[in-house]
DNA sequence: CTGAAAGCGCTAACAC
DNA sequence: GTGTTAGCGCTTTCAG
């Protein structure tokens, strides 16, 4: 717990200059003097050296260190995009500093500017913003920021998107082709452009089905910000809050699609505590395909979308463009898949 | 994105000393002259000037970042844990550097080397190994380490530890309470003390209920470390893996304890497609109560325990620790508590 | 192959 | 109040 050594104190006890030891210990492929260098590596080892990297950043201007930034850890959607991106930033030996914006623009913000007075060079974001002069500014300094899941409309970064609004409209095909026609949408609050998207292909697919929507039928979630449900469940609460509020106006609609699994996990649970049983009565559909969608009761129907995937491309990507093979700028538009299990009944007509 | 701007390119156009510009803005509380520092803190908005981080803490050899090290984020209760330790650090203006371990001691040792090389003075680490003598190296050396989860045997560090084997215990009285009497014990591999407490809780209740266990009623995973299944639904796979093997020797036991929700799933998902009813022919307990544990059906019993207030109390000590605030290294035992659910019935003897 | 010296951006003594 | 200077630990020309 003494100051800790440097290269200049094995230098020192060597009796050589604190360059060679550099190019020794930094693994640099100067040529230094075989027998030297082990007598650097050996006395270093003695010496209990640890390299101290915020000499050498400071120096040459370079890290390892990425950044990402997502609203919530505690939601398994997230979590898979952080493993999948975690993943192949390990294989490439970068470390991540993990930011939660808690879905608030200004902490998003913030944690943005933090990133980059870091010097980080590389972030992999999830905004939860539409005015990104923030993200604009730390781009045009150099920081690569590569958008995953939240779409950015117009702007000239990597972005690996997923095309929600199909995702809107191959649920809502599936319930139609399964006679559903009184249907209702519920949503966590559309601050989110993936949010808007999903009920925006909802409301093209029912439209061009000629099927108009109820405004009653359409439920969104009022935003409550501040302190978070303990550890994240906001969206069961949600799925609990608005099926009562949409039951309780009388209406019965025969299926209820709704924005994420996590949201029809609290549809159903309003449900089953109604004795209104699922697919009989009513039936579910989600959107996410978490794993465990597979494993409630009924196992939820749901979109699923490649979410370890996407961190692995996100992280890919960024790698690619950090080390300057760069590929133009562009986009990746993942595609829904429609998940079939057993909560949606089919309505004979 | 032109060679950024220091505090240099601040004093010269300025003609002032960089010294004085630094006072300003690194909001030191050094006099300074109001209209001065006013006239700093416009240039160097005007000539778009970021702070380096790097620079400032190879000065002042302090950072706000912190280190925390887990086996998996896609693991329910590890991103808990974390939101809680990222919620008190944020609330201190600290970062977290993520790291995986994956199960793997190596990468857990790695992981910490490479934070102590990165400066990092504090860590939060859900330990996966058993030798720690890289944790005691850098802990010598002045890092600051505080254990979750993981119990480590007589370790000089401030450890937030949980009652496993009380835990074991509680869920097998339980089990016993309702007239179970053949109960088998599905555990992941026993690598983790956090397992082997568990299991030793059940055993030792057993034991104390004068019930012998054979040992084809004692089930553990057979470890496949290497590729990770994805999305980490290993556990799982697991629960499904060792409930067929249980099973297929002939045995059927009335109850089933599983090390963790996540197995206890697999379990009652096994089970359900053997046509075999949860509970009325095989009772199934878990560990964790997850917030899916909930909304499973049918709803699973389970011993809770404070996973996100387990990360919340770690970083608060480790930020107390970091700032001198010593109070003397100690641990902190977190108490289990029992939640009934419907996953048991009760057996009339 | 090795060394001397400069400097990355910043802060903190110490002078004035 | 402000300036001068040194130096955190490292790498990297440039000489030799």
């Amino acid at each position: 717990m003494n100051k800790p050594t440097t290269i200049y104190d094995i230098a020192e006890k060597l009796n050589i200059s604190a360059a060679t030891v550099s190019r020794v210990l930094s693994k640099s492929n100067y040529p230094v003097r075989a027998a030297l260098a082990n007598r650097i590596r050996a006395t270093a080892e003695e010496m209990n050296y640890v390299p101290n990297s915020i000499g050498r950043q400071l120096k040459t201007n370079k890290t390892s260190t990425m950044g990402v930034i997502i609203p919530s850890i505690t939601n398994p959607f997230y979590a898979s995009v952080v493993s999948g991106i975690e993943e192949v930033a390990s294989e490439k030996g970068f470390q991540i500093l993990l930011c939660n914006s808690q879905q608030n623009p200004e902490l998003e913000d913030q944690h943005l500017n933090m990133l980059f007075e870091k010097q980080v060079k590389g972030v992999i974001l999830s905004s939860v913003s539409n005015r990104h002069d923030v993200l604009r500014k730390v781009m045009a300094n150099g920081l690569k920021v590569v958008s995953v899941d939240q779409h950015m409309a117009d702007f000239e970064a990597f972005q690996i998107n997923f095309d929600y609004r199909k995702g809107g409209m191959i649920g809502t095909r599936y319930l139609l082709d399964q006679g559903h026609r009184e249907i209702a949408y519920l949503t966590a609050p559309l601050t989110l452009t993936s949010r808007q998207q999903i009920l925006q292909g909802f409301m093209d697919e029912m439209a061009s089905a000629g099927l108009p929507v109820p405004p009653e039928r359409i439920v969104v979630a009022d935003k409550r910000r501040g302190k978070k449900a303990e550890g994240g469940s906001e969206e069961f609460e949600n799925g609990k809050r608005m099926t009562r509020q949409l039951l309780d106006t009388g209406d019965m609609p025969t299926a209820i699609f709704a924005c994420n699994d996590m949201t029809a996990f609290g549809v159903m649970d309003e449900l089953a505590s109604r004795k209104i049983k699922v697919p009989e009565q009513i039936s579910v559909i989600g959107f996410d395909n978490l794993e465990f969608s597979e494993i409630v009761s009924p196992p939820l129907t749901s979109i699923e979308q490649p979410k370890y995937e996407m961190g692995r491309l996100a992280c890919g990507m960024l790698m690619d463009w950090m080390d300057d093979s760069i590929r133009q700028t562009g986009e990746i538009m993942l595609q829904p898949r429609l998940v079939a299990r057993t909560s949606v009944r089919e309505i004979d007509s």
